[in-house]
DNA sequence: CAATCCCGCCAGGTG
DNA sequence: CACCTGGCGGGATTG
């Protein structure tokens, strides 16, 4: 551990000197060997050279991935850092790649792509098990990781805000985090769709559609009607309020991670990921995904700010405005002022999206047309910086996660029994683990109470919702500012309130005095909007603030809901929760297979029922039909909603800021426009993270629809195409399936999947390799084959078709379709 | 040429 | 106070 100083003096690229052969052997290597082996936990998982083990890994997608991106990487790395030497250790292991690629690409281009974080995220990731024991100690060095993998700390800090965000990885203390792995993934995902679902991402989603598509066609009709929609949306939930969620067993312990921005990188990769469980077609267009979250905390926040501080230029805030001045004032001052100067770093970048988004929207204006542009184009055009970066580490997180979602037997079972394991460093709440304990079962009981535990969030209050119907519960945190603004999801969250948010909050804050308080107020608000059709039945949200600010803020807390049906429900029932919601309209942006996500959220995942496939739906369908958790293909459509089950109580960290968020869809304009949400924090990272994850399939990447035509209907299109073939599969599958690619054929997928799963996976009860499926998507713009006609009915499930199926593979990498053979 | 995103400065925060 | 974090802009790449 020279570590620490010595990086920071040193600039990483020495150390990359350092860098141990493995790493870049690895890295081709790395990707599959992060797969690899449960073993994984036994092994320390700050070992880099584990990953080297691994190559056999995966699919080869990843592979093809990895090397094509790794090789580069590590030549130019050498090149670059090493001119002098590098070390060149790299080169040993280069070798391989070396002849793959050819030294020529190395001279020739260093690339970027060598560097790109959704590379550094597999290579991250590849040296950790994915489901570690816990019994041993998962320490993550940052300062040595960074070293291993050849990079400057501060790339890494971006990886770890994602999996942070994911609970993949928790933080102990100053350089220092631990692996997780895929433990409390489910429970995550599950949470997060439970939140999404409370603040109604699915409908804002639709919202947004339909406006660019009436737009297209009649913007200012559109507007009118759709804004009111998205203005009440918002209102309710729209924003997400919580800045930050946590599961009971992965808090956040360091202070400082709490008290941080929330608009952070984890907070956004949060959002963005609930934004694809949510919807149901899986696919979301960055545009939307850029309103939606940008546009909530920010947006509006932003163009409030900007009124403030420089001159309101925007009129688009203030059609959010008129809904809840009050609120987003009190929100942009959070987001803002509350700290004080960061905010105002913000600003700028602010500024800069609501520009883009304004010209965006001229462009749509002036270009109505194109609705059914192939994603690609679209996407590229629009697509918002945030969301390639996210979608990319997305990507990448979710491969490797399918991968090592080989393992899923233990999933549930073990999650519950882990649960209580997880951390031992949390002190957090028991209630929470128990929840943990209780997946399912927990679904059904009303876990809401569960005592927020006392994070140390400095700032955030964490709110507790009891979601009876989900059975989940989990805490929001909401800082004080964001207390008033949250509102509750829908209706719901009234009911829930009470119990819970007593107990929570006084649990969790320790600093502050905990006040709790249900916010009625905010839930009363929020609750006369319905959720709206769409969603299946609000579920009660608990919601609490915690504020721990009494002192100015209040918090209210919309208590989040999931599926009320879910709370009942089983977690089979869960999947015909999914079902229920058709929700999706139109699918407007790209498609992200969420077959992993819905795997995820739904117990499949943990359930684990496929040992083998748990991430990725795919394996559900090849085989056997679920085990049994959830019927497949009952739940195909729905499969995105799931999530519930599992879920376990979260909390939510809400910033302050976030808590303007609400806005998102609200302004007209800015849904008619795309709004071109400025600059993200990686959002690459985030990308890789959740591909890996299996949230997101790597060629899906978030990528902004451009177009009008993107968003609306006539993407859907696309969408099936790119499910087409698959699509009996995929109908099986549900979204999940989205992800194989429909073109490498099933076999392929079949192939890959078994083949990577089954070495990996102890058993290989039913073959997975979704995930190399759904890298291998080919997102077809066109909706080549056959693009079930109408996206919507995909939806429905009927079609469902597609979902899985992307266009637009941003990266190279991610891409790697076929690679599998 | 526009879009994407890597690099790394530098300020806020934390220990 | 020194270091840890991470926001953010500049500029390099890519397509």
């Amino acid at each position: 551990m020279e570590n620490q100083k010595e990086n920071l003096f040193s600039e990483p690229h020495k150390r990359g000197l350092m860098k141990s052969p493995l790493q870049e052997s690895s890295k081709a290597n790395v990707v599959l060997a992060e797969i690899q082996p449960d073993l994984g936990p036994l092994t320390t998982p700050t070992k880099p050279k584990e990953v080297c083990q691994g190559e056999p890994w995966t699919p080869t997608a990843n592979l093809k991935m990895l090397i094509s991106a790794v090789s580069p990487e590590i030549r130019s790395r050498d090149q670059k850092r090493g001119l002098s030497d590098n070390r060149g250790l790299p080169e040993a292991r280069d070798c391989l790649h070396e002849h793959l690629s050819g030294d020529e690409f190395e001279k020739s281009q260093p690339s970027r792509k060598e560097k790109s974080l959704g590379l550094l995220c597999h290579k991250f990731l590849a040296r950790y098990p994915k489901y570690p024991n816990p019994a041993v100690n998962n320490d993550i060095c940052l300062d040595e990781v960074a070293e291993e993998l050849n990079v400057e700390r501060r790339r890494i800090y971006d990886i770890v805000n994602v999996l942070e965000s994911l609970h993949m990885v928790s933080r102990l203390a100053k350089n220092r985090y631990t692996w997780h792995g895929r433990h409390n993934l489910t429970k995550t995902l599950g949470t997060l769709k439970s939140v999404g679902e409370e603040n109604k991402y699915a409908e804002q989603i639709m919202m947004i559609k339909r406006k660019e598509y009436e737009q297209e066609f009649d913007f200012i009709k559109s507007c009118g009607i759709e804004d009111h929609v998205i203005k009440s949306n918002t209102g309710q939930n729209g924003h997400s309020d919580m800045c930050f969620v946590e599961l009971p067993g992965v808090e956040f312990r360091a202070a400082s991670v709490n008290s941080r921005k929330d608009k952070s990188l984890r907070v956004m990769s949060q959002k963005f990921v609930m934004l694809f469980l949510v919807s149901t077609p899986q696919i979301v267009s960055l545009e939307i995904a850029a309103k939606i979250l940008i546009g909530e905390d920010h947006v509006e926040d932003l163009d409030k700010s900007k009124f403030k501080s420089s001159s309101p230029d925007m009129p688009l805030a203030t059609s959010f405005l008129e809904v809840e001045q009050s609120a987003k004032e009190n929100c942009a001052k959070n987001l803002f002022s509350t700290r004080g100067k960061p905010n105002f770093t913000r600003h700028p970048s602010l500024i800069k999206l609501v520009k883009s988004i304004e010209s965006d929207r001229r462009k749509i204006s002036s270009a109505p047309s194109s609705p059914i542009k192939s994603n690609k184009a679209e996407s590229s055009q629009n697509s918002p910086p945030f969301p390639n970066k996210m979608a990319q580490l997305a990507a990448i997180c979710k491969m490797q996660l399918e991968e090592q979602s080989s393992e899923p037997r233990k999933k549930v079972k073990v999650k519950l029994a882990r649960s209580g394991h997880y951390k031992p460093l949390a002190p957090l709440d028991p209630a929470g683990n128990t929840e943990l304990e209780l997946p399912a079962p927990s679904l059904i009981q009303p876990l809401g109470v569960v005592p927020l535990i006392p994070s140390p969030l400095s700032s955030a209050v964490p709110v507790i919702l009891p979601q009876a119907p989900s059975g989940q519960s989990y805490a929001i945190y909401l800082q004080p500012a964001q207390a008033q603004m949250l509102t509750p999801p829908h209706g719901l969250s009234p009911t829930v309130c009470p119990t819970h948010s007593s107990n929570a909050t006084g649990s969790k804050d320790p600093t502050d005095a905990p006040t709790e308080r249900t916010t009625p107020d905010a839930a009363k608000s929020s609750a006369s909007c319905r959720p709206g059709s769409l969603q299946p039945a609000p579920e009660r949200h608990g919601a609490k603030n915690g504020s721990k600010e009494t002192t100015g803020e209040r918090g209210t807390k919309r208590a989040s809901t999931s599926e009320d049906s879910s709370s009942v429900k089983k977690p089979k029932e869960d999947l015909k929760a999914l079902e229920n919601v058709p929700t999706t309209l139109f699918p407007s942006g790209y498609l992200i297979p969420l077959t992993q996500c819905s795997s995820l959220g739904a117990e499949s995942v943990l359930s684990g029922t496929e040992n083998s496939g748990t991430l990725s739906p795919n394996h559900r369908i090849y085989g056997s039909p679920i085990a049994g958790v959830i019927p497949v293909a009952s739940s195909e459509l729905t499969a995105v909603n799931f999530p519930s089950f599992h879920v376990t109580p979260l909390k939510l960290m809400v910033s302050p800021t976030s808590v303007a968020a609400v806005p998102v869809g609200n302004s007209p304009a800015l849904n008619s426009s795309h709004p071109v949400p400025a600059q993200n924090p990686s959002s690459a990272i985030v990308n890789f993270t959740l591909q890996h994850l299996g949230l997101i399939s790597p060629s899906v990447q978030m990528s902004a629809s451009p177009g009008p035509g993107a968003g609306t209907v006539p993407v859907s299109p696309h969408v099936e195409a790119a499910s087409v073939i698959p699509d009996n599969l995929s109908s099986r599958q549900g979204r999940a399936t989205s992800h194989d690619s429909p073109v490498l054929g099933q076999s392929q997928l079949n192939g890959q999947s078994v083949a990577g799963t089954g070495p990996q996976q102890p058993v290989p009860v039913t073959p997975k390799g979704s995930q190399l499926v759904a890298e291998s998507f080919f997102r077809t713009p066109g909706g080549p084959t056959k693009p079930t006609s109408s996206p919507y009915m995909d939806f429905d499930g009927a079609n469902k078709t597609s979902f899985g199926t992307l266009f637009v593979p941003q990266r190279k990498l991610e891409v790697s379709t076929e690679d599998v053979h």
